[in-house]
DNA sequence: CGACTTTGACCAGCGC
DNA sequence: GCGCTGGTCAAAGTCG
């Protein structure tokens, strides 16, 4: 029995002890449970409360960037609205003057602008051709292919203007004595835009009224520049060098390499005063299309010699392109061999039947040394009034914000025009700048006061003396100072990249976005390049311009 | 091996 | 005609 109770008493303290044990156990352990539950509960709460919280804060950041981007909008029409304005503006202003200039105009010089306006009919036809002889031809029988080539232009431009076809001048070569030379061109190659004005005077051409240019036209840069070559785009070999008498550094020669015929040449040399300085003469025409970094140089240095060209034809009644030089006698004449420095080189294109345009190379010489017609642009020094430059950019009562146009023509088809705007792009050592006019502009839209009313299209639209001294000027300002280069693209990144300006860029009316256009810092290209470049063309990416210069040592 | 550079030689223009 | 000079050629060398 008292097993049994004993067994009783163990089962019931069994069961009490269980009974009793499980009942604590259990409450122990649901409050355990209950307590974990509840911190789990507490965490889970604060974390959705963080959570809201991030929300909230993340809503308020939304709500702060859609204010802003509301801002941003209304900033952003109203740019357009002042650019539609100004657009406005500018169209009177030009009808106005155009008005004046007819009523003021006496008669001979109406006629003259006449024939002005004919010879830039003739120019815009003139393609030039020629069957782009070898090598030796090239250089011992350029003369008579030369006489036997098509077309070439004067100022080398192309306008292409309205109802201005006129064949039967186009394949006369009495137009072309007047103004131009003829020159060495594929027969059949359609030059781009880029190409349009850029076109200096190649040796290869002649002009026998002019004695001036019996020889080769070139145009000098003098740039400041610690590498051996500066890089302007083309791809050059070099094939001789020569110590020149006078100084004691060598002069390298150096050909165009992008095409095999192409006849276009160049010499580089340290200036024996200043080493720092180098000077890089160009001479003749690319047959070729250019590179689009490649079209600025070569179209700034065709502008130059057309320039030089144009001046030395300008005392001929009846041309279409005229020189001044405001600030001295450009004694294009004189035999000798130093320069004349002028502090700027203004030359004018006639753009339409009434209308000239002014080109403005600050700091620019000519010189007819060893009766090569050189043009010389020094940009080792400040032009003139430097310091405003960038406010009489802004401030130019005719032009100013109309033509500043950052380009984005594509492919090679930039025109001379921005080429002639921004004589230092893609010029390594030197930030680039490049500051371009849209060309080919029937269809642009966005570049308002380039798209003259009653015009259809042509190519070298428009621009202006103090636009080409301020981009020359901000190209130098930049050239000198490389944070600016990074301040400007930062800026120019902020306030174009918002998705602010369309510009319809090309011949198709190809739409792009301001911050679509290439501030090209990132572009691997230009990051061979020693200095902190900014190009604000587009970048083309089978633009593989390899800067072949870089290895072009002289020794 | 091809592309490029180097460098002496060659040629043409110009002045004396 | 000669010499000087600038410009170009082309073989040899260099480099990747």
């Amino acid at each position: 029995m008292e097993k049994n109770s004993v067994v009783g008493d163990e089962e019931k303290t069994i069961k009490s002890s269980s009974a009793g044990e499980e009942n604590p156990d259990f409450i122990v352990i649901s409050k355990g449970e209950n307590q974990r539950h509840v911190k789990q509960e507490d965490d889970i709460s604060t974390a959705i409360k963080e959570q809201d919280h991030e929300i909230e804060s993340t809503k308020a950041k939304m709500g702060e960037v859609r204010e802003e981007n509301e801002r941003l909008k209304l900033l952003l029409r109203q740019i357009g609205k002042d650019y539609q304005s100004l657009q406005t503006r500018f169209l009177d202003l030009l009808q106005k003057e155009e008005a004046n200039k007819s009523l003021t105009m006496s008669p001979a010089s109406r006629l003259e602008e006449n024939e002005e306006h004919q010879h830039l009919i003739s120019l815009s036809l003139g393609r030039c051709s020629s069957s782009d002889p070898p090598k030796k031809e090239d250089k011992k029988c350029s003369n008579k292919e030369d006489n036997n080539n098509g077309l070439e232009l004067g100022l080398q431009c192309k306008f292409e203007l309205q109802g201005s076809t006129e064949p039967e001048k186009n394949n006369n070569p009495s137009t072309e004595s007047s103004l131009g030379k003829p020159e060495e061109e594929e027969p059949n190659e359609v030059w781009p835009p880029s190409k349009i004005l850029k076109t200096m005077t190649s040796g290869d051409e002649e002009d026998v009224s002019e004695p001036m240019l019996l020889k080769k036209t070139r145009v000098s840069v003098k740039t400041r520049c610690d590498t051996p070559t500066m890089n302007d785009g083309c791809q050059w070999r070099k094939y001789g060098q020569k110590i020149a008498k006078g100084n004691p550094c060598p002069r390298a020669y150096y050909r165009c390499t992008l095409s095999p015929t192409c006849p276009v040449r160049k010499q580089v040399q340290r200036c024996s005063e200043d080493m720092s300085i180098l000077i890089t003469t160009y001479e003749g025409n690319h047959n070729h299309p250019l590179p689009l970094n490649a079209t600025a140089m070569a179209s700034t240095t065709s502008a130059a010699a057309s320039m030089l060209q144009s001046q030395s034809s300008s005392s001929q009644p009846g041309l279409g392109t005229s020189v001044s030089a405001p600030t001295a006698s450009m004694s294009s004449s004189s035999s000798s061999s130093s320069a004349n420095h002028l502090h700027a080189l203004n030359f004018n294109f006639a753009q339409n039947s009434m209308r000239y345009h002014r080109y403005n190379f600050p700091n620019s010489s000519i010189s007819t040394c060893n009766s090569h017609p050189t043009i010389t642009l020094d940009l080792t020094t400040p032009p003139p009034n430097n310091s405003s430059y960038f406010s009489r950019f802004s401030n130019t009562p005719r032009y100013s914000s109309a033509c500043f146009n950052f380009s984005s023509s594509p492919s090679s088809s930039s025109s001379s025009l921005e080429l002639l705007s921004n004589p230092l792009a893609s010029w390594k050592n030197t930030s680039h700048l490049t500051f371009g006019a849209a060309f080919p502009n029937h269809t642009n839209t966005a570049i308002g006061p380039l798209a003259y009313p009653g015009r259809q299209s042509h190519y070298m639209q428009m621009t202006n003396q103090s636009l080409s001294e301020s981009i020359t000027a901000a190209t130098k300002a930049i050239a000198s100072n490389p944070s600016f280069c990074s301040a400007l693209a930062a800026a120019l990144t902020s306030f174009v990249g918002n998705g602010g300006g369309v510009l319809r860029d090309d011949i198709n009316g190809n739409e792009r976005k301001w911050g679509e256009s290439s501030l090209s810092l990132n572009n691997p290209h230009q990051q061979q390049q020693k200095q902190g470049s900014l190009l604000l063309f587009p970048v083309s990416k089978t633009d593989s311009d390899p800067p072949a210069e870089n290895n072009n040592h002289i020794k």
